[in-house]
DNA sequence: AGTGGGCCAATGGTATTACCTTCGGGGATC
DNA sequence: GATCCCCGAAGGTAATACCATTGGCCCACT
């Protein structure tokens, strides 16, 4: 749009704003979205019903649905249908960001090899955290990850989901929401479509559970080295495996 | 159309799986992004009009449209009117994920307080690889932002868009795309909104320039020990100016 | 009187149709 | 040959009708 004018520049340059062309629909959003945003309605609350907002912001019921779509799927708001539906703000959460940032990921020009080094960072970065923070709670929880990951390795049924759970979990150790919601969407959909699709390790297991069995250990024993340590060669191993497939 | 004749579903009950629910939208959502992920279509490449694509689904245009919001919503798809126009493929940008994770973050229970300790765990953890591998040519572009910034200093001029520019290419010396990304996402629209709305630091422009330039000359010299003392002296900073105004 | 089944209203989902706006290109006009 | 206008393609919006889902209410039957 920005362009459209500079074929008529005459006299009229710089009087005028350009018209807003926004769409009716994002108008809408924008309004709803502030509404969030300022806090005037909860997570919880429900909007007002299609026909009604119709009325209300006076255009059609198509326009209000194609509001509701975006909001939808930036995971604002979730819609449920019969009698008492509607649409209701939905508190965010993890995965709901996840699924965006893998469709986006997969799309863009990032190798496995980039992802895997940012994760290493990440991951790497939140290990004093953890280990200055983890409760006994915390590290029972690990503990019951890491037995059931080495049941699963005996019964052959051990799965990517299991070490992802486990680094999810650990990330949690943190108690710091953002933290765990970051490393969550990393390794929810994103490691999962995109490593186990072309990789599907075979004996990633084993060796891996037994480190996730010394992470636990050195952060019972309060060991922010150690810890450290173990999930540098642990992490590392997945960038080399990575790397090699490299594109 | 899949609904109408549902009416006739009498006897068959249990027998079949639970018929599908999902909007016949959705359906088109996910047919059209697995073209993408499969890469049978390529950025740039034009859709079908609204219209073939109503013949091709056999559905009606509201609900091709619906389908087209929600990808453009994703920002996988970017839609342009008039003669020439129709729906784009686009590749996704850093830009686009911010803005999602923003409106999330904007909405989710996390404190200013949580968002910088995230943000400190990585911009410090990229640092050894930033000083690693920073070309000459990242350096030059390092320090002129620092001199913009000065000199917008002494106009009055230095707004938190400059401080997170700094930031933004300071995670560009990394030559990896994916933390480039993710930086950027923190320092665009959520720090933007979450702290300049609520902080607004007065004070804040020169010490932190000052830093910035301690920065850059440590990289300089690929002294990895000073780099991360200084940013994490100057990160430190901002995270003890959040706290006092944690909620 | 209590309980169960059927009807109804509210609400989202989809289809159809019509019209407007935007924009590019080609043909008519000067 | 240059300019201008009109047409067609494509998205944007509106209005309407109908289907599907769901929860509550009411009535009938026990």
């Amino acid at each position: 749009m920005a362009g459209r004018e500079s074929t008529k520049s005459q006299v009229t340059d710089g009087l005028f704003s350009p018209v807003t062309n926004e769409r009716v629909s994002q108008h809408i959003v924008d309004q709803i979205k502030s509404l969030l945003r300022d806090g005037k309605l909860v997570p919880g609350d429900r909007l007002p019903s299609e026909r009604e907002l119709c009325e209300r912001f006076g255009v059609s019921r198509v326009t209000v649905r194609e509001a509701l779509r975006v909001l939808e799927a930036g995971g604002l708001i979730q819609i449920r249908v019969g009698a008492r539906g509607g649409a209701f703000f939905t508190s965010p959460t993890a995965a709901r960001l996840g699924e965006g940032l893998a469709d986006l990921l997969q799309l863009s020009p990032l190798t496995a090899a980039d992802v895997t080094e940012a994760r290493m960072v990440f991951e790497l970065g939140i290990i004093p955290y953890a280990v200055e923070r983890a409760t006994a709670e915390d590290i029972a929880d690990l503990q019951v990850l890491v037995k059931e990951a080495e049941q699963a390795l005996k019964n052959d049924a051990y799965t990517m989901d299991m070490s992802a759970a486990f680094h999810t979990r650990l990330a949690s150790c943190t108690h710091n929401p953002a933290i765990e919601m970051l490393v969550q969407s990393f390794h929810g959909p994103l490691l999962m479509s995109l490593n186990e699709a072309r990789v599907n390790a075979p004996l990633m297991g084993r060796k891996g559970t037994t480190e996730h069995g010394q992470l636990v250990k050195a952060i019972e024993q309060r060991d922010v080295e150690a810890a450290i340590k173990v999930m540098k060669t642990h992490l590392q191993r997945t960038a080399s495996r990575v790397e090699s497939i490299d594109e």
